[in-house]
DNA sequence: TGTCTTTTCCAAAACGTTTCGGATATCCTA
DNA sequence: TAGGATATCCGAAACGTTTTGGAAAAGACA
């Protein structure tokens, strides 16, 4: 039953060729003859053999694989931002036969140690960074290693390197220039945590929309979230309470607006007549609950992100080092002009 | 800038001790004295010496990773069921310092090769199998392989493998049990795929509370649906065609649940009072629409897959090669006696 | 017939690690 | 001072693959 292993040497030993032939006969060397390339192959079927993907890694100082290493805490990836993105650079990566090298640490050393762990170990041929932070350790890190690495989102580092992100500064200035136009004038802002980028830039797409729309920011009207349920939650209720009331919030991403919902609801504040709602993702849920949203295609991003890496892994030059996507407003029923009272 | 990779023998060259005693003074064997120990941890510290990984497995025959090869197709994972399982396998693996190797690949022959591709391959030292299948393929392939594997669900093979597994057809049996004691007569259902476990187990449940109750299985009332939101809003749909309307409709999952209130709000169908909905998981937005559900833990489960994968692993005996778990009836305002017309 | 290709094969080195089985030197004990 | 124990070190083999640089045999050409 514990039969032993059947490596090059094993079918070298039957065919009674050197494991040289029987690895050039495998890989279909043409300085092998067609006779004994057959005998070879019928072997190592016979056999059953398969190659050890690690000895090869090693010998090819090479592992067709790519790293990621999630910033999540908790039970639940924070949204399921992280669920898109993993399928669009699984999918992408089994294109081109690539493994994915998966970890989960909240940011912090631990999650340093996992990142030198990858790179350092050489279990990875690169790495894919996503959810950028202000001063990216990860990134200064990376770009001090000659390893190949993508990254979602940009950074306020003065370091160059690929990326792909979503316009959000653009994206949330469009939304509240929306909502202006439709006469509002008190809009609350649930924000995200301070060191994300992407929480920052929407934040500023905000304040500029209200500036050109010569309104002052003001920040009794902005409540910091995290980006959970529960924050947005808290947040929601904190910016409910305030007099003169916001007559719409907008939140960071759209989990923390459904959790405005549903505070709402609790009030008997209806949403779409008493109180509009906006967010930023377009997660499935905003879909039920026919809340206003910025969308951006992350599985799409994560494919592209793949691909990028992938490129560069080959060794070939990037035709966009830099990809600046366009969010897409969807507008639904839970924002309208304001009720005038 | 280029410079050469750090190995033992880089250390063993600086120090002027061989590669072995490098080697065993990093590992801190006994047999090296303390002062060389300490001369090759500075060496090692000042050129930066990490191992290399792949060489390490190649040589302890063993990769410290598990695979997770997600049976999913399309953009977005059918449901937050697997990025609860991966948060949860993530962190117990970070716990044992292990990582994890992921692929996604829709059920089918590529499927089973990418599993081989892990297995013979020698690029994991277990795997994690979820979502089971009728005559599953998988495992009756790791069965007939001498690597450890777990699974989430159990199977209709004739073989003996560890794994957990919710006891669905008991949580239909109870929630059925709960719309019937209600007074619920017409209870429509939306199954799931026929060759899935799962689906079947609790069609299972539904089927034996209503005979329990007296009640015939009436196949009019049961619709298939795919487990995705599309899928459930076209079972909906046809369920609520039919005459007499059925006054409650138990889905698969809770998915298909949300689905069904959207379709049934969009035909201004009042759920919690002309119509009750439950399902099966209590996924995040099962709360903000407060959707009756059977409760699973599958971040918890995701933990204690990997959990017993690490010790069957180690070659440690399991303390419970078969575990069952009672989900748990979540009762929410989707779900009131039938309106009495 | 002798040289020159071409075909077909293989030994050995390499990737970077760990481990086995000594070897050498030092120390203690009688 | 011979004997054995102990402390410290290392060469070589091993893990399984790919690649380099020939070697041997066969064929082509003069």
């Amino acid at each position: 039953m514990m039969t032993q292993r059947v490596t090059l040497k094993t079918i070298a030993a039957k065919t009674g060729f050197s494991i040289t032939t029987v690895s050039r006969g495998l890989a279909g060397y043409s300085d092998v003859s067609p006779r004994t390339k057959q005998i070879i192959l019928e072997a190592a079927e016979v056999l059953g053999y398969y190659p050890n993907l690690t000895a090869r890694q090693l010998q090819k100082q090479s592992t067709d694989t790519v790293g990621l290493i999630l910033p999540a805490q908790g039970p639940r990836f924070s949204d399921p931002y992280f669920s898109a993105i993993i399928a669009g650079i699984g999918d992408e990566l089994a294109q081109h036969d690539m493994d994915l090298l998966l970890s989960k640490h909240p940011p912090g050393p631990k999650e340093l140690s996992a990142y030198r762990r990858m790179v350092e170990g050489q279990r990875v041929d690169g790495l894919i960074v996503i959810r950028t932070r202000k001063q990216d350790e990860r990134i200064s890190y990376l770009s001090s290693t000659s390893l190949p690495f993508v990254v979602f989102g940009r950074s306020d580092l003065d370091i160059d390197f690929p990326y792909i992100d979503e316009d959000s500064e653009v994206g949330f200035f469009q939304l509240t220039t929306y909502l202006l136009s439709q006469g509002h004038t008190r809009i609350g802002f649930i924000s995200g945590p301070d060191n994300l980028m992407f929480a920052n830039f929407r934040f500023d797409g905000y304040c500029r929309a209200l500036q050109e729309a010569g309104l002052t920011c003001d920040m009794e009207y902005v409540v910091r979230g995290d980006l959970t349920r529960k924050g947005g939650e808290k947040a929601a209720r904190q910016l409910l309470l305030l007099a003169p009331r916001p007559t719409a919030i907008i939140a960071t991403n759209d989990l923390m607006a459904v959790a405005t919902v549903s505070v709402a609801r609790e009030k008997d504040i209806k949403i779409g007549e008493d109180l509009s709602v906006a967010g930023f993702d377009d997660i499935p849920p905003s879909d039920y609950l026919s809340l206003t949203t910025m969308r951006q295609p992350t599985y799409e991003i994560g494919r592209r992100l793949s691909n990028m890496l992938h490129q560069l892994i080959k060794g070939n030059p990037l035709e966009d080092r830099h990809v600046l996507l366009k969010p897409e407003m969807i507008v639904r029923n839970s924002t309208c002009p304001p009720r005038s009272y």
